[in-house]
DNA sequence: AATGAATGAGAGTTCATTCAT
DNA sequence: GATGAATGAACTCTCATTCAT
C-alpha cells in the first residue's frame, strides 16, 4: 500500500465515505441480480451515480469493489446470526427447540442476501484472497456455532467437539442452502424437522 | 433445408469422433485448471491440438463443450460410485462399517475429478440447463443412497425416509467436499469419523 | 487457363456437366433465396448433394459459381425474351398493342427470376467481370429492342434512334422493375398504362 | 435500469458529437469505395481516427452506421435538388427548358456522391430498414417532382397524373443514373437530350 | 476532484478453401 | 475422384482501464 498510496484514495471526508459506500451497495445489488462476470464498471459506476473515472479513484480495480462487497455481506450475516443466537437463552430452552431456533436464524439470513449468497459460490475459486475471506466467516461462524453448543455442554455426547463444529456447522450450512436454493417435492418443514433431528441426536444424549 | 441442420458436426468418421473427444477432455482439464470464465475457445482447441474453426464445427459454443464434459463427468461418477458401493453387501456389515464405506467411495470419487467438481460449484447458477444437468445427477445418487440405506431398512429409526435422504445426501457431499477441499487443522479421519456417526446415530436404532 | 488446367476440371464426361449444372442450380436458388453473402459454399454443396471437396474441383471459388449462375440467368433471360417477342408480328399491330406486348413479356421475365433479379442489383459493383457481364446484357437486351422498334421505322420521330434505345431501354427495365418489385398505392395496370403511352409517344408519330 | 440505456452513447459533449460525425463521414467514403460488405468496422474506426471501442460506443453496428450515412446522404441530396429547382421560375419558361433544368439538377446532385449512390442499389435489398428509408426518399422526390410539373398544369396532356409521377420520377432517375454510371459510345448530351423529349412529349400538349 | 470519451487487447465466431484419407 | 474434416485469417463486438479536459 506504500507506493500505490495517492493511486487510490482512501476516504477521510464523509462524502467520500458516503461515495464508497454507494459504490458497494450498488456493486453488490448488481453482482446478486447479474453476477459478477455480467456487470461492468460503467453500470457499478451508474448506478452509483459517479462517473467511471470516479470508480478507479475509489477502487483500484472490479475486483476491489467484489472483495469489498463481500466483506460488507460478512459483516452483516455475523450481526445478523450474533442478533438471533443471542436474544435466546440456551439453558432454559430443550436442545430440540435450541437448535431449530438456530437454524431458523440461519435460514433467515440465508434469505436476506441469497443472491449474493449464490454468487460468492461462483466466486470461490476465482481469487485466494476470496477464497480465504469466505474461509475466514466460515470459521468465524464455526466458532460461534461451536460456542453455541457448548453452552448445553453438560449434555453432549459426542467427544471430539472439534471435529464435530465442522461436521455439524457444513450440514447446517449445506443443507440450509439447499432449503432455500433447490427445487424439490419435499417440504421445507419436513427437511428442517430432519436436519433438526440429526444434529439433536447426534450431539445429545 | 433447416436452418441450423449444417451447423454442428455429428461425428461420424472415426476421426471426427476421436476429435470430438478430445475437445472435450482439453476443455474439461481447462475448465478444472483454470475454471470456466478464465479458459476461451482458442485455448481449449489449441490444448486438444485442433483448430478454433473445428471446436466450432463440434460444439456451439463454449457453453456447449462444458455442458458435454458435464454430462461425461456425471457419468463416469455414477459408475464409480456404483462400482465401488455393489461390492458390498450391505448385511452382512454393521451399520457404522456400511456408512463408512459409502463415505469412503463418495470420498474417492471426489477426489479423481476434484477440479473438475469444484468448476461445477461455479457454474451451477449460471445456467437453467447446467442446473437441471446437476440436480438431474444428485437426485440420482439420493435415489441411490436412498435405496442403498433401505437395505438396512428394519433397522432404521427415521419416519420421513424421503426427507432423510435429502439431508443425508446432501450432509454426505458437502462434507465430503469439505474434507476433500478445505484447508483444516482437523484431520480428514477425526472428520470422516464424525460423519459416519452422525449419520449412523441419525438413521438407525 | 493454361497453368491451373488441372485445377478444376473441365467437365466432358456427362456425369460430370450433370453434376456441374446441379451445383449452378443449387448456388443460384440459394442466392436468389438468401443473398449471395448469405450463402456458403457447405450450404451450395449440399444442396448439389456433392460434397465441398468436389464443388471446389468444379469451380475455382464461390465468386466462379456466381458468374456462372448469371450466364445462366442471362442465356434464360434472352430465350425467354426472343421467344415472346418472336410470337408476334410488329406490323400487324398497332404501336400501342406491341409496345404493351413488350412490357408484357418483360414483366414476365422479370418476375420468373425475380430473386435472382434482385441479387444481381447486390452484385453489380462487386467485381469487374460480373459488371461486364450484366452490361453486354444490358447491351443485348438494347439492340434487341432497337432492332424491334425498327420494324415500324417508317412511323417513328426519334430522330436519334441510338440514343433513344438507351433512354427506351432503361426507361422500360427500371419502372418494369419499379412495377415489380416497389411497394406502392398505384395499381401495377396504372403505371403499365402510363409507361406503354410514354413510349409510344415519345417514338412515333 | 433498463437494459440497452447505456449501450450507445448520446454525445452530449461537442468531441462527442465531432466524434460521431468523423465516424459517418469515414463510414461513407469507404463505403462508397469498397462497398458495404467489403468494409469492415475496425477500418472505419482507423479511417474516422478512433478506436474500435469508440466505434461501438456510437453505433451498435456497422448497419446502424449505414444507416445515419443513408440519412446524412438523403438530407444533403434533398437540400441539393430542392436549391436547384427553387432558383428557377417554370412559368417563364418553355417546357423543355425546365424539363431540361430538371434532369440538369439531378445529374449534378447524382454526380456529388455518385459512389455512395451506386452503393444503395446494393443496400436496398438487404434490409427492410433501409428499404423504407430509401423508399420514404424516393417518395419524397416523386412528390416534389409532381409538384413541379403541376406548375405548367394547364398544359399537361397526362390524364393520370400520379402514375405518371411514378414513371417520369423512375426514368428520369435510372437514366441520369445511367448517363453518370454505365459507360457507352453514346455522349450524355444525346442522351440528356432524347431523356428530355421523351418527358416533354409525354406530359405536355 | 470529477467526468466520460477513448482505448485496444482479446473474446467468440464464421467460412472460403485445402488436404489427408 | 470423392469426401468431409481441418484450417486459420478475418470479423464483429465487449469492457476493464486510462487520460484529456
Amino acid at each position: 500500500m506504500g507506493e500505490t498510496e495517492d493511486k487510490v484514495r482512501t476516504p477521510q471526508q464523509e462524502r467520500s465515505i458516503k461515495t464508497k459506500e454507494a459504490i458497494i451497495q450498488a456493486a453488490m445489488k448488481l453482482f446478486s441480480e447479474k453476477g459478477y462476470h455480467n456487470t461492468n464498471t460503467k453500470q457499478i459506476s451508474a448506478a452509483a451515480g459517479v462517473s467511471t473515472g470516479s470508480f478507479y479513484s475509489y477502487f483500484t480495480d472490479k475486483r476491489a469493489v467484489f472483495i469489498d462487497s463481500l466483506k460488507l455481506y460478512n459483516e452483516n450475516l455475523l450481526a445478523r446470526v450474533d442478533a438471533s443466537l443471542g436474544e435466546v437463552d440456551f439453558k432454559s430452552m430443550d436442545k430440540h427447540t435450541a437448535i431449530a431456533h438456530m437454524v431458523d436464524s440461519l435460514l433467515e439470513s440465508h434469505q436476506v442476501y441469497s443472491e449474493f449468497h449464490k454468487e460468492l459460490a461462483v466466486m470461490y475459486n476465482s481469487d485466494k484472497e476470496i477464497q480465504s475471506l469466505m474461509d475466514e466467516q466460515f470459521d468465524l461462524g464455526r466458532r460461534k456455532t461451536l460456542s453455541y453448543l457448548q453452552q448445553g455442554q453438560g449434555d453432549l455426547k459426542v467427544e471430539d467437539l472439534e471435529a464435530a463444529s465442522w461436521v455439524v456447522f457444513e450440514a447446517l450450512n449445506s443443507i440450509v442452502d439447499m432449503i432455500v436454493f433447490s427445487p424439490r417435492n419435499v417440504s421445507a418443514d419436513r427437511l428442517k424437522n430432519e436436519l433438526v433431528r440429526m444434529i439433536v441426536v447426534y450431539l445429545y444424549k
